[in-house]
DNA sequence: AACGCGGTCAACCGCCATGCC
DNA sequence: TGGCATGGCGGTTGACCGCGT
């Protein structure tokens, strides 16, 4: 086998991504969804191969990417399959939500290989290395880069979402008119650091890929269908709280890439049954501590602000997060 | 201030597997 | 059944960045 046709073809892009691109294939796909790579540039108007932008959607563009910091348990876990896959990179990728095989091989080939050597482990089997390579491995991993807690960049999709439209059925739309870069978004740093007066307007939406989460500011809006058309996938409201809704813990399952499903669909105010509610209440009581660190509820994207749930009391979240409270949050900011 | 070095990560390369004709 | 197109995967590369000198 030799290269991919697409890949030989003259006058293809290559390398980075520019904000543009992005836009043109987070539209095509959310729009039209995948059905053959190949064809994806052409009709997207893309001067790239259908690989690139396959490798673009899965490793950058897509909803429910999770980002940031891998947490203990996420590295703890990762060492432990590493263990028994090897650099099965995919398959260990399938067994952490939200995380890519390229993004679990780089923190593996950056932190913690080093961190195993160190401790005096062999990174591939995982067995204790001898003496002279522990010397030899102490030796090449310096203090520096052994005690290194990789620091991770959120690289964002550098486009902004329509709110009115999200997350409708089998697809997104966007507002190609609105980018980070027009309201004064770094890409790279974009986050709610930002000054006032370059964060969103009221009526802009922030996809929260950082997390399962999304907050959306949306006052006329009621409810919000994430159902596509296969009719396998969940169907939920979004509650409305003082002109602003939010959506937790509201995930996009894509197995099946093209297809929109909603997982862990929770509302807060609007659980369906008691029953619900119920499993709900106990599901969180088990997992309070490591609640905010599964990025259920991370933030929160309102008016010119954002505010940080990670002070909240997380057991009491469902229960006290009530419209005036929010109300109570937004004026503390 | 300029330079070099090392680390990180997005993207590419090349191979393999699979499905279709 | 063989050839081709395509998707998927792991290894590698190179641009970029931060830090130290």
């Amino acid at each position: 086998m030799g290269r991919h046709s697409c890949c030989v073809t003259q006058k293809l892009r290559k390398g980075l991504w520019s904000p543009e691109e992005d836009e043109k294939l987070f539209h095509y796909i959310t729009r039209y969804g995948v059905g053959c790579w190949s064809s994806v540039p052409k009709l997207a108007g893309l001067q790239r191969c259908g690989k690139s932008c396959r490798l673009r959607w899965i490793n950058y563009l897509r909803p429910d990417l999770k980002r940031g910091m891998f947490s203990q348990q996420e590295e703890e876990l990762i060492m432990n399959l590493h263990e028994v896959l090897g650099n099965r990179w995919a398959q260990i990728a399938a067994q952490l939500p939200g995380r890519t095989d390229n993004e679990i091989k780089n923190f593996w080939n950056s932190y913690l290989k080093k961190k195993l050597m160190k401790q005096g482990i062999d990174p591939t089997t995982h067995k204790p290395l001898s003496e002279l390579a522990v010397k030899e491995t102490k030796n090449f991993c310096t203090d520096k880069a052994s005690a290194l807690q990789p620091t991770i960049t959120c690289h964002e999709p550098t486009f902004l979402v329509n709110e009115t439209t999200c997350y409708n059925s089998t697809a997104y739309e966007y507002d190609p008119n609105l980018s980070y870069f027009e309201l004064g978004f770094d890409p790279n740093v974009y986050q709610s650091t930002l000054p006032n007066q370059f964060q969103p307007s009221f009526r802009q939406t922030q996809l929260d890929i950082n997390s399962n989460s999304a907050f959306i500011s949306m006052p006329n809006l009621t409810s919000f269908d994430f159902s596509d058309n296969s009719g396998s996938s969940n169907s939920s409201n979004i509650s409305n709280y003082n002109g602003f809704q939010m959506v937790e813990n509201a995930g996009v399952s894509w197995e099946n890439e093209n297809k929109l499903d909603v997982f862990q669909f929770q509302v807060n105010g609007m659980i369906k049954s008691e029953e619900e509610e119920i499993i709900i209440k106990q599901q969180r009581q088990q997992s309070s501590s490591s609640w905010h660190e599964e990025g259920v509820v991370q933030q929160l994207l309102h008016t010119q602000n954002s505010v940080d749930f990670s002070s909240y009391p997380l057991t009491s979240l469902s229960e006290d997060l009530t419209a005036e409270n929010l109300d109570f949050y937004h004026h503390q900011i």
